[in-house]
DNA sequence: TATTGTTATACTCTATAACTATA
DNA sequence: TATAGTTATAGAGTATAACAATA
């Protein structure tokens, strides 16, 4: 019976919301310029990024992939194609919104890759690229977990059937 | 000389700051209920957070701690001042605005931490608490890394003498 | 009737610059 | 002159509910 006691509380660092907030600030603060100086937004730039691997994806795959709510993505869906960065595909049903890179968009998005891998590879090199595949590794079976512990009935996530790690 | 070939990009999965994000999003989610039946914002909590460990801090320390901008924190020291949940400290500098916990917002903190540990006992259970403890000293690591690359001139970030952890 | 996405709306956070007070 | 914090302000993200269109 593991009762909570008050003076033995969990240090600040210990925290993992903070924590996961914390470092979470400072790769951003160091990315971020480069996102920036191609006049996108950081939820833009992940739009980007998610439809950089996929031919075509709907807004809800994306609002789920991205971090981003229903409503922010329609306003972000039209300024990326008001800027021809992505356009809109056919698809079977009428109701989902599916889009894809246009050749701008592509080209785009990777000069943004181009510039800011270096900072990346150095990231890696003073952290150390097996911490921080462990690190990944470690963040993406996190959130897989709460996600089990919050949908009790769900599992994992149907993204698509993927058992571990995801 | 390891050039990128944008046919070989990192996954989606692979990106830091998007794996931090969504990390940090299933787990706030899992904690944010228990804050905000006590009429607490995340900022607010991750003051009273850093301030349930301390005597007293002022306000650059907790800006820097709990990752929140001055104009922020300004706004959340009168309201939690106006609740009666901090107080101000006197100090020898009389620019610093120095708080404190009341006692009474050390009994909401304390609530606030019994009433959520269960849920943070059971993620450590589901994801194994070591690996807990492993990612929570990866993400510091990294944090104290990303600032190191950043600020050159600076060593780690002079919160407290520490080498290693933090 | 359920699902997908948009619109409307309110609120909070983010970010910068300008200002005040103190050291 | 430098530092700590506040004020002002614009903008972006967060979140909910109500609505339209389609399945």
């Amino acid at each position: 019976m593991p009762r909570i006691r008050n003076n033995e509380l969990r240090k600040f660092e210990k925290s993992l919301p903070i924590a996961l907030l914390r470092a979470r600030e400072a790769t951003t603060r160091l990315f971020k310029p480069f996102i920036e100086s191609h006049d996108l937004t950081m939820p833009q730039w992940r739009v980007l990024r998610a439809l950089a691997e996929a031919d075509a994806l709907d807004a809800k795959t994306l609002a789920e992939r991205c971090v981003i709510l229903p409503p922010s993505l329609t306003r972000i869906f039209r300024c990326l194609t008001q800027r021809g960065l992505i356009a809109q595909v056919d698809c079977n049903d009428a109701r989902r919104h599916m889009v894809r890179l246009t050749d701008e968009g592509r080209a785009l998005f990777e000069d943004v890759v181009q510039e800011s891998e270096p900072s990346y590879m150095q990231l890696a090199d003073a952290f150390g690229p097996e911490r921080l595949d462990t690190l990944l590794d470690l963040l993406n079976d996190l959130r897989s977990t709460v996600q089990t512990m919050s949908d009790p009935e769900e599992e994992a996530l149907p993204l698509r059937k993927v058992a571990g790690g995801r």
